[in-house]
DNA sequence: TGAAATGTTGGGGCG
DNA sequence: ACGCCCCAACATTTC
């Protein structure tokens, strides 16, 4: 048997912080590969934003491992077993993730690895604390979130202090392997191209943006980070998703910085993460399926026209457009926006959550499935701690109240820069000389609006009182 | 991590 | 001075 050892990245795209990586690096010469496995994630593949982000991610850790990253692509099963026996290799180690077919997937690797007597060893590299062991003291988990992160979080044990990257790691390569391009994680869309400029992946930039936000977000974070023209939000959550920095180094840099309302409000969101995770766990078929069942017979209406007037951000509602096209032309989206956008997919629109998740899922950076299912499920109101059927986003309010200068929305929609901000979030109600004066021709180069939100709304509130409450 | 409808209060105009 | 109305402004309830 030789010396080799294999470290398998996932979603860990990191030295610093990564247990698996240090536990191999200190076992032998360390075979690191990455695995595009979209035969075994199946419907759950990765959309066209998260594979850009990744292809770039990669090509960064590549660097930082000197050239030495092994690209495979394919059956995560066959390519392991393959390489174990190629190289004689030793152990396999790797770092935890908690999708259903990942799940699922690495079970069956380590039982094949069990049966060939090669040692494996799987550690935590995503998460403060994993889902089992966040479970109320009856042992199942908990349901609504204050408990959950109070008991879980704010308690007596501690998140796993961040470890050091390996002070060296010997690197062998396989020749046999895949280059990065052969991946072909790139779109071959004019999409891709432009959308690259807003893209910054990779560990350093993952530390670089953690340190901007500890300068200029943290300290007014508890309250900016409603406000999409403001930078008050951490914008780690793709590199959280893919692993270039960990929660734990969010967590601990949040609290060596201050320890006041703001610092501790951004832990919190990090516990919403966490919260996410351990409902995917508990439910694999979050993704899929409404977490409260009375929810299964909704009468959800398909309509593809009006669907795909919300994905092009043509809805006529200056708030949702702006949202929707800084979402396909920056792969992110301000979290003030997410909920005002998916609000009115469900419920004026009566969309499916699920159409909803699946547009978000191909076009963010952060596309995550724990976080994004939840957070969809938590705005439909079918989710676990979710908001009320009849908590309705009013998008004009919305504008005024989270975007008053509208800087934000004229970015997005700037067919309506000129109009005054009274009219900014409704322009239908601005009178012809007013939409003349700003250029604007209603029905023409902006659209009118494609529902009535009072009607809607009062067609939601319905139909989501008779699901809740059928006999009366 | 809402919004709209409804209820209450209090100041000002006015006969 | 008084009652009355109007209507913000705020509070409470309801969806």
């Amino acid at each position: 048997m030789s010396n080799v050892v294999i470290h398998w990245f996932r979603q860990d795209l990191r030295l610093s912080d990564n247990p698996a990586l240090l536990k191999a690096a200190s076992q032998g010469k360390v075979l690191a590969v990455y695995i595009l496995d979209d035969k075994n994630a199946g419907k759950d593949a990765m959309g066209a934003a998260s594979r850009l982000w990744l292809h770039h991610s990669l090509s960064e850790l590549n660097a930082s491992l000197g050239g030495k990253l092994n690209f495979y692509s394919g059956d995560a099963v066959k390519i392991i077993d393959m390489l174990v026996k190629h190289h004689q290799a030793k152990a396999v180690y790797w770092n935890r993730c908690y999708e259903n077919w990942r799940i699922k997937r690495d079970g069956l690797i380590k039982e094949n690895l069990k049966k060939d007597e090669i040692t494996s060893e799987s550690f935590n590299a995503s998460l403060l604390f994993e889902p089992w062991e966040t479970l109320k003291s009856d042992g199942s988990q908990y349901k609504i979130f204050t408990p959950f992160f109070k008991n879980s979080y704010m308690g007596s044990k501690q998140p796993r202090l961040p470890l050091a990257q390996p002070e060296e790691i010997e690197l062998v390569r396989d020749l046999n392997s895949d280059s990065l391009e052969q991946l072909e994680l790139l779109p071959k869309t004019n999409w891709g191209s432009k959308i690259s400029s807003h893209l910054q992946s990779g560990e350093k930039a993952g530390q670089l943006r953690l340190n901007q936000f500890l300068d200029s977000g943290i300290g007014s974070y508890k309250v900016g980070r409603d406000f999409p023209s403001k930078s008050s939000v951490s914008g780690l959550s793709p590199y959280l998703h893919f692993g270039e920095i960990s929660p734990n180094q969010a967590w601990y840099a949040a609290k060596m910085k201050n320890e006041d309302e703001n610092s501790e409000r951004f832990c919190s969101e990090l516990g919403w993460r966490e919260f996410s995770y351990s409902l995917l766990y508990h439910f694999p078929e979050l993704p899929d399926k409404n977490w409260q069942a009375k929810f299964d017979n909704f009468p959800w209406r398909y309509d593809k026209e009006l669907l795909e007037k919300w994905q092009k951000g043509q809805t006529g509602f200056p708030i949702i457009d702006a949202g929707m096209r800084e979402l396909w032309q920056t792969g992110y989206m301000h979290n003030r926006v997410r909920m005002i956008v998916a609000s009115f997919l469900v419920k004026n629109l009566l969309i499916d959550w699920r159409c909803g998740a699946k547009w978000f899922w191909d076009c963010l950076f952060d596309a995550d499935l724990a976080a994004n299912s939840a957070s969809w499920q938590w705005v439909a109101g079918c989710g676990a701690d979710a908001a009320p059927y009849f908590r309705i986003f009013n998008p004009i309010t919305q504008g005024e109240k989270f975007d008053p200068q509208g800087q934000y929305t004229r970015r997005f929609v700037p067919e309506l820069a000129k109009l005054p901000d009274k009219y900014l979030f409704a322009p239908w109600q601005a009178s012809d000389e007013i939409l003349s004066k700003a250029g604007v021709i209603l029905g023409k180069n902006y659209p009118k609006p494609i529902v009535d939100l009072k009607e809607s709304r009062k067609r939601a509130l319905s139909a989501l009182a008779l699901m809740s409450n059928p006999t009366s």
